[in-house]
DNA sequence: TTAAATTGTCCAAAATTTGTCAAGTCTTTT
DNA sequence: AAAAGACTTGACAAATTTTGGACAATTTAA
């Protein structure tokens, strides 16, 4: 979900893998794993790609986090109750 | 969430911690802790603490995973905007 | 006081996450 | 056809985090 979104930015910016992972200081294979949700950005990659594209950090945060949460979550029955009980106790 | 539930069902039934914490094979301090929410039940504790307490395991289940959800999720900003985010791409 | 529960801390084991590399595909150029 | 560029893949080791459990010392309440 955020990586396909990075990704889509990446490209319609003209973005070689390798340069924008330069930019992260990572591997471009590490980048090319976290575009197809192989891997996993880390929160503080979220803020300078936010940077680069100019994008508003918290839709950028909110799908990642939003990410994170169907990892731990979706390996498992009732999820999306689980989703629904865990909003009501925000 | 499981906890205080837990802890509910075991005083209303008038179960000791230790006997509770002898059922589930674990050590009472351990129990203590995570009827506080201190620590984590795990998976197959639940199925247990369904059979004895006589409840329907999606319940038990469906809170357990919404605490699992809420503890990788609260330490960010937007969990809210990210539950639901989530719920959406299930 | 005794029984019940909580707290704190430490440790080991398990699980997850990360990084790196070499080799592989596919497409475009020359 | 060969070469070059962009990206992918898989395997593996290393690092880090998370977890679970033990136990002693306290606290709380009857």
């Amino acid at each position: 979900m955020i990586g396909e979104h990075i990704r889509a930015l990446r490209e319609s910016n003209d973005v070689l893998l390798r340069q924008l992972a330069a930019q992260l200081e990572i591997d471009q294979a590490m980048l090319s794993k976290m575009e197809r949700s192989e891997r996993s950005f880390k929160r503080e990659h979220i803020d300078v790609l936010a940077k680069i594209f100019k994008q508003p950090k918290k839709d950028l945060l909110t799908m990642w986090l939003a990410d994170k949460i169907l990892k731990t979550a979706k390996s498992e029955k009732f999820t999306k109750e689980a989703l629904r009980l865990a909003i009501d106790n925000v």
